[in-house]
DNA sequence: GTGATTTTGTGATAAAAAGCGCAAATTCAA
DNA sequence: TTGAATTTGCGCTTTTTATCACAAAATCAC
């Protein structure tokens, strides 16, 4: 009989939780708290408090009976664990209004992102400056982040040449993508994508409203 | 013993995904496809046929065997299950740089949403115009709003004040409350609440890009 | 018309996720 | 110091979600 080999990975639900716990526990921390139960975390981010402990503890045992978790402690871990420790460089593309918007976003950088390069493929923009970046024509993706350490790209274009910006980010070495265009990318396994679609959210709504 | 009361409400993953399937149908729509199988719509959006045949059987027997759903058929029933054959009035709290976005941004309107009012905190802002509306008063939201059939609102206020924003508008006789602001906020049981948080979805994915 | 092919809807099964409950560790109050 | 109260980490159970697999219906090729 074969050994049988577990590959027991994190699931990918729990890892979309990190980040809240994060913010969470910042919020907590500016606040002056230095201790946090699983009680307490749930409380304020509406989970069970044993969600909360399931999860922290597949990365390991933070907490300590009796008292709970060490908040400075516990950030420091989680930002290790998501890879924040780190600013990542991130690309736009597509820099029209929404663009624009992005790049000029000032929530990204306290979070761990900088946008530090900027795409388009209106020949009439190319050249052009948005934000203090010059904008580069898409074509030039390659060429331009050859010289870069850019791992992420934000997706601006509207849905009909979305397609065809995402396969060109994928081929000049992008792996993580965060799309506002309006339609359900492909991206190669191993790529990661989400996107932001507040729109799917408002329509999942009406459906409550509807009774 | 007594008879065991089985309240089947559709989960709500399910609701989720509605949108996406309608939004999928009416691009094939737009395009000229008169029927489309649960194995073409899954390659499309990522899914199993299984699983988008499971979700429509929630709601009727919609396809035809050997042949497929009907797209038209189809995309009528949805939009009457999701409560979208009318046009939602949405208020926005917020007028900030994204506030403003929102309510100039023309994606709202052909998908059921239309944004008729405005309100702020800051007392610069209220009686200005912002997008042809209007800036209110976030305390005068309850008069405001009886005039109205307003249900549902964005919010786009700095975390900081967005828990009271939401209260207020709760109280007022919102629903549904689509928060742009980066914290997790409460609402009562009943009132439907969902958050765009491109923040925490890039800190998801560096998890991946950590090894 | 006939047999091969396609495709649905759904009961049954499997997989994934959430939650319970408790021993063990720690803290706290007096 | 002692006993009550907290709180973690985790094995186990329950609940939820996703997938399989197949009869029945419809279509298609010729």
């Amino acid at each position: 009989m074969q050994t049988e080999i577990i590959q027991t990975s994190v699931p990918e639900v729990v890892i979309r939780r990190l980040p809240q716990y994060l913010r969470t526990l910042t919020y907590l921390h500016q606040s002056g708290t230095e201790v946090v139960s699983s009680q307490h975390l749930g409380q304020i981010l509406d989970a069970t408090p044993a969600q909360i402990r399931k999860d922290l503890s597949y990365f390991g045992r933070f907490g300590k009976q009796g008292r709970g978790y060490n908040i400075r402690h516990l950030l420091e871990r989680l930002r290790k664990i998501l890879g924040l420790e780190i600013t990542w460089e991130v690309a736009v593309s597509g820099i029209g209004r929404l663009g624009r918007a992005i790049i000029s976003y000032q929530g990204f950088q306290p979070e761990g992102f900088r946008v530090v390069c900027a795409f388009d493929s209106d020949p009439d923009l190319v050249g052009e400056l948005a934000g203090g970046l010059v904008i580069h024509d898409i074509s030039q993706i390659k060429e331009v982040l050859s010289n870069l350490s850019v791992q992420i790209a934000i997706v601006a274009v509207p849905a009909i040449g979305a397609q065809e910006v995402i396969d060109q980010l994928v081929a000049a070495g992008i792996r993580s993508i965060l799309s506002y265009a309006p339609f359900p990318a492909h991206v190669p396994q191993g790529i990661h994508i989400r996107s932001v679609d507040p729109v799917l959210q408002l329509q999942s709504m009406t459906y409550y409203l509807n009774v």
